[in-house]
RNA sequence: GCGCCCGUAGCUCAGCCGGAUAGAGCGUUGGCCUCCGGAGCCAAAGGUCAGAGGUUCGAAUCCUCUCGGGCGCGCCA
């Protein structure tokens, strides 16, 4: 719909152009029409003529009028008048609200798409947390949100690829295996003192318990030797050298051979848990990306090399640095250490470079906000690569702060004191979690009230929206044991009766969504339809406590349900882009 | 110190590529069930859009500064 009128005004300005009201060259600002706040202004209302107004040397009502004039006629608008200070509010004709609800009803599940991506190929990389324990309540956020904008992407006709990224080189990797080794040791009864800086969590000892399956007693050793000579733990010594000579006496104690299969088997397990999480979370993706293959395969080395044949790595200080001041990061970053390990940034620099020769025209990350200070130096390599960075998308997601009984959730990712995704599921279910994670925007801090989120009444706004689909369900069932029949092409055929006030607010909103999904989708903002949903499951509720649909008139009875279903349509519709169920019945 | 994000009703937030009287939910107060699910509806009260300048015909929206909150400034990931 409003594309339409935004065609009728594209045409109005040519006219103009031709008539010489208007500059013949140059760019003109692309014609816009938004749905009018106030009833009284209309269905629809462009500001056209007062962006125009400069250019053209016009006051903006004269050009406002000319416009009018110029508009070619159509039989889904009424009126157009221009008001205020030269707006141009448009009243479409009850016919062209009314046809929206067989449109809804004939598209189904298709109703909001579109073809606007053309097919082309977008990456979404979200998540992509580190295999060293489960997913915490900050990640479902990222995960609800990225798996929302994919869908969203998707909706609007791009080609979406879902990929996690998967750091299963480097220390953390390293650091997990020492946790489950010293589980694994402290079991058979050699308690080495727990490093400050090992994972804790008790998964670590569920690991462990795995590792003794598997190998027994091979892989025990005396606590005395593990410990032998190592420099202090923290508070005293450095907890970050200490980790690191533990993890090589580990290496040196085991062979490398023995302390691989450790890591992997930690990796593989905490991986595959948080695989379930995702699964259970509804969430899916296309690929899972390891770093460890980027690494081995020598994809990293050779995205390096890159960067020092184009002139834009030099060595200092024993390791090699690319200069990412160059290209607008405030300073320059190391690639590879003096050790000769490249850092995590040079296979994240592999990982981009990777993603742009898969041929993705855009890349989607979608990072936790304490990640921001990365993205210039992440911008800079690409640009040094050749690489438009443009191309790279980055969005951050502030976390989510739990509040219980009014008072916030202390969480610390350092001593394992966090609330997993894996429990939140399990107190506050999946579709309420879902919904809650994207009702805000995402660089918005996020207040997630455990309390409401499970409570079952209508302030809890999943539920409201969820009722409504329910009660539209319970509506069709009631039909039936009221022994009516329904006819559709009957329904049809009388939607011009559709002219109460609640209707025509209803048939409204239904217009509006393939333009929320369209605005969502492009600004990467689900909460649009968050928002958009309660806002139509309010208007629907509104309706049926005003009105009956099941009345004795057939015609009008008909056209009423053929509203209502299709209100069904775009909430279920509209809930299945953010991940959450519609249910039949609650 | 530098950089990024944020500051809108008692609370949680929309609105932010400038546009017509600043919206919603919760909470508060008062109403609505012989009627398709009351997990619902209706109504009222509630605002110096953090503050100060600037740009503009027009600023919650753009720019500058100040104040307040968060995050980041590793050869960690």
């Amino acid at each position: 719909m409003k594309h339409e009128l935004e065609e009728l005004l594209a045409r109005a300005v040519a006219r103009l152009r031709e008539q010489g009201l208007l500059p013949d060259e140059g760019e003109l600002p692309a014609p816009s029409v938004e749905p009018a706040r106030d009833p009284a202004h209309g269905d629809y209302a462009s500001n056209l003529a007062l962006v125009l107004a400069r250019a053209a040397r016009r006051p903006p009502r004269e050009l406002a009028e000319a416009l009018l004039t110029a508009l070619p006629p159509s039989e889904r608008v009424e009126r157009v008048e221009v008001a205020g200070p030269g707006f141009l509010n448009f009243r479409l004709a009850p016919a062209a609200w009314q046809a929206v609800v067989t449109e809804v009803l004939a598209q189904g599940p298709a109703y909001g798409t579109s073809s606007l991506g053309g097919g082309r190929p977008v990456q979404v990389e979200f998540v992509s947390a580190n295999p060293t324990g489960p997913l915490h309540v900050g990640h479902g956020r990222g995960a609800a949100y990225g798996a929302a904008v994919a869908s969203l992407l998707e909706a609007v006709g791009y080609r979406v690829h879902r990929e996690y990224y998967v750091n299963d080189a480097g220390r953390q990797v390293d650091i997990l295996a020492l946790s489950v080794w010293l589980r694994y040791l402290e079991a058979l009864g050699e308690p080495v003192a727990f490093p400050a800086g090992g994972y804790r969590g008790g998964y670590v000892a569920e690991i462990a318990d795995a590792l003794r399956r598997m190998e027994g007693e091979a892989l025990r050793r005396a606590a005395a030797e593990v410990e032998e000579g190592l420099p202090p733990d923290a508070p005293d010594g450095d907890k970050e050298a200490r980790l690191d000579a533990l993890v090589a006496r580990g290496r040196a104690l085991l062979g490398e051979a023995a302390w691989r299969r450790v890591a992997e088997l930690a990796g593989e397990r905490v991986l595959e848990g948080i695989r379930r999480d995702l699964e259970a979370f509804g969430v899916r993706y296309d690929a899972w990306c390891s770093e460890r293959r980027l690494v081995e395969g020598g994809a990293v080395a050779r995205a390096v090399e890159r960067l020092r044949e184009a002139g834009h790595a030099y060595e200092r200080d024993g390791a090699l640095w690319f200069r990412a001041s160059a290209f607008g990061d405030e300073k320059d970053r190391v690639l590879v250490r003096e050790s000769g390990q490249p850092t995590y940034f040079a296979s994240d620099v592999a990982y981009h470079l990777d993603k742009v020769e898969r041929g993705f025209e855009r890349i989607i990350d979608v990072w936790g906000a304490d990640h921001h200070g990365y993205v210039p130096r992440l911008r800079a390599a690409l640009q040094a690569l050749g690489v438009d960075p443009q191309r790279l998308e980055v969005r951050l997601v502030q976390f989510a702060v739990l509040y219980r009984h009014g008072r916030k959730v202390q969480m610390s990712t350092r001593s394992g004191q966090y609330v997993t995704l894996r429990e939140l599921l399990d107190e506050v279910g999946r579709d309420a979690a879902r919904f809650f994670y994207v009702m805000r925007r995402a660089e918005q801090h996020l207040d997630f009230d455990l309390d409401l989120a499970k409570r079952q009444s209508a302030d809890n706004p999943v539920y409201y929206v969820q009722y409504a689909h329910a009660r539209i369900c319970s509506v069709e069932r009631q039909l039936r044991e009221q022994g009516l029949e329904r006819d559709p092409g009957r329904g049809e055929r009388h939607l011009h009766l559709l002219r109460e006030g609640h209707e025509v607010a209803l048939l409204r909103l239904l217009a509006r969504y393939p333009e929320v999904v369209e605005a969502a989708a492009l600004a990467r903002e689900p909460h649009q339809v968050a928002h958009y949903l309660r806002e139509l499951a309010q208007a629907f509720h509104t309706y049926y406590n005003a009105h009956t649909f099941l009345v004795e008139e057939a015609g009008l009875r008909d056209a009423r349900l053929n509203l209502v279903f299709a209100v069904r349509q775009v909430i279920r519709n509209g809930l299945g882009l953010l991940g959450v169920s519609a249910p039949e019945a609650m």
